[in-house]
DNA sequence: CTGTTAGCGCGTTCAA
DNA sequence: TTGAACGCGCTAACAG
């Protein structure tokens, strides 16, 4: 593989006019530029990424940490993130970490710190105080999608809000008994502030706000069989919800389903909302506030890259856009 | 963050002793071993990835080109290779490829010839000779998933026997009137090689061995949307299919949603299967060929190691498990 | 078994 | 505007 002084004794000058000429930083004229460019490209160079790194401590690359590759969510975000940042010539680094401790661990303590990357995007990672220092620790940017975390900089739909606009639709078509599907606050690291314990609470308050004290909540794990399991036990209960709010849009279409297997239609015998804007919705009919994934990972590519150009981070929070999505999957409920 | 020479100090040693006291490369007494460990956890320090590659040419991350992040072949796919390579101590850096041709180049000519990782794995790549050439010129480990190249090392199944197995599966039934959805050869850059040409020439070739001369095939896009509209074409044509073979579980589920939204009943009154094993499947009751796609990945990971452990390259190809999973969408025609 | 030394390939001073 | 020389942090070869 050709080196840059291969490059540069092809074109006749230095190795530093070489960097120089390639690399846009400092003063060359235009005729050697375009001679060095040349020979690159005859030679077909590329710069090396570690030596480069070495010398300028930057690496064109970003962290993208994950707790799931294969949720519909999580490769979707993903998505967005790569198409913004290949535009713009950064590689994207995968770290995939389970529940798992000592595998968790793993990650944060070795490979995130082996400055491989420039800047971190995590996305609906809950993380406990170790790993935010970790994180922080890196002296990078980081951006945390989906994640509100008072110690780092955040990137998030307002949950609370998202779950307070689903059940205030569910309300306002008349319905009193809705079951919310999701997180149950049983969860043992459960801080409150996790994505699912938001929409719950916000469906609390607003039941609460419109005088009804019960607030039903069966557990579910977010996927499909999870909410087909919890929308069953709902719905075979003795006096069953009229309506069903699923914390996931791949939950609620486990409702639906579920639903159906019981007989019940949807929406005439009980209503189901959703949240995510999942592409398999509009197959159901699926009734859902969207939160534009993929737009979620283009505008954390944005925000990472600004500040890698030395923008300084979003101060607190930035907010990012949800909307109900009416396909017909809710209705007043029988009189 | 602390340097190698600040472990060595800490330890009382040198770093060159230091180095071989973390890689495991080189004698080291196990006293000052567990010195260096000890001096370097205290230190939080953890090797500069840039100045190891450097010194060693070897990068301890694996490169892997997807097509498409957002579907859920690819990544279940990439979720499996995640699995096999963390557990390595590999990082994934991540190549998401567009149809392009410029992004396309910039990727092949640029971002993996960085020097970055120390092999390399396609997910589902159609590459030209172009870009298979600049695939080996890295002269890393290549392993190809599900995309019989033969200019590469592959790893995939033989999409012909899937083909062939599916269309046996409906004509055993009793099917003579069998439509296939998925590619229709018109593609431009089609060499008949491609996964989806290889599974509609499986069904072509079936049929003709079962005398059936009349192989009708529609063009879809391999999602939901375009299987529904294939089936839908297809469904209300002058002399309907009594089956369907869709050549990818999406576009598999597309097709009995839209037989049922044409009022028909799966499998009385259409027989639907596809390929892949998707998760969403089992909720259609959709017979499929699974192709077990977190194991190819797996699989792929594990095959890389290998060859970076020194091993032969597979010759040829390494061939991957299929099995008809029968979850009741196909059924005899009726009388 | 351990220390010394010379690069790995590039970017960036500093002079010219 | 260009070139020479040093150093980024680590590893491999060689001595001891």
């Amino acid at each position: 593989m050709a080196g840059i002084d291969d490059v540069a004794r092809r074109a006749g000058v230095s190795t530093a006019t070489v960097s120089r000429a390639l690399s846009g930083r400092g003063p060359v004229s235009a005729a050697t530029r375009d001679r060095v460019r040349a020979a690159a490209d005859a030679l077909g160079y590329v710069v090396s990424a570690s030596a480069s790194s070495l010398a300028t401590g930057r690496t064109r690359a970003v962290g993208v940490v994950v707790p799931f590759l294969d949720r519909w969510f999580f490769s979707t975000v993903l998505a967005g993130i790569s198409d913004g940042l290949v535009r713009r010539g950064y590689d994207i680094t995968l770290y995939s970490v389970s529940e798992d401790p000592a595998e968790r661990r793993r990650v944060f303590d070795d490979h995130l710190r082996r400055q491989r990357i420039d800047a971190v995007i995590t996305i609906a990672l809950e993380l406990d105080a170790a790993e935010s220092a970790h994180l922080r620790g890196l002296g990078v940017p980081i951006v945390a999608i989906a994640g509100p975390n008072p110690l780092l900089t955040t990137l998030t739909v307002d949950d609370l809000a998202v779950g307070r606009l689903a059940t205030a639709h569910l309300l306002d078509l008349g319905h009193r008994r809705i079951a919310h599907i999701g997180d149950d606050g049983a969860g043992s690291a459960d801080t409150g502030s996790s994505v699912p314990a938001l929409r719950r609470h916000g469906f609390v308050r607003s039941l609460a706000d419109a005088g009804v004290d019960d607030a039903w909540v069966e557990a579910a794990d977010f996927t499909i069989e999870g909410g087909s399991a919890a929308a069953t036990r709902a719905l075979t209960a003795a006096a069953p919800p009229t309506a069903l709010f699923a914390a996931s849009d791949e939950m609620a279409i486990g409702a639906i389903l579920a639903a159906r297997a019981l007989g019940l239609r949807v929406p005439e015998d009980v209503s189901v909302i959703g949240v995510d804007g999942h592409e398999l919705g509009r197959w159901f009919g699926l009734t859902t506030v969207d939160q534009f994934a993929r737009g979620q990972g283009e505008r954390a590519a944005a925000e990472v890259l600004d500040e890698l150009d030395g923008a300084e981070p979003a101060r607190g929070r930035g907010t990012l856009p949800f909307e109900l999505v009416d396909r017909g999957s809710t209705a007043p409920p029988r009189a």
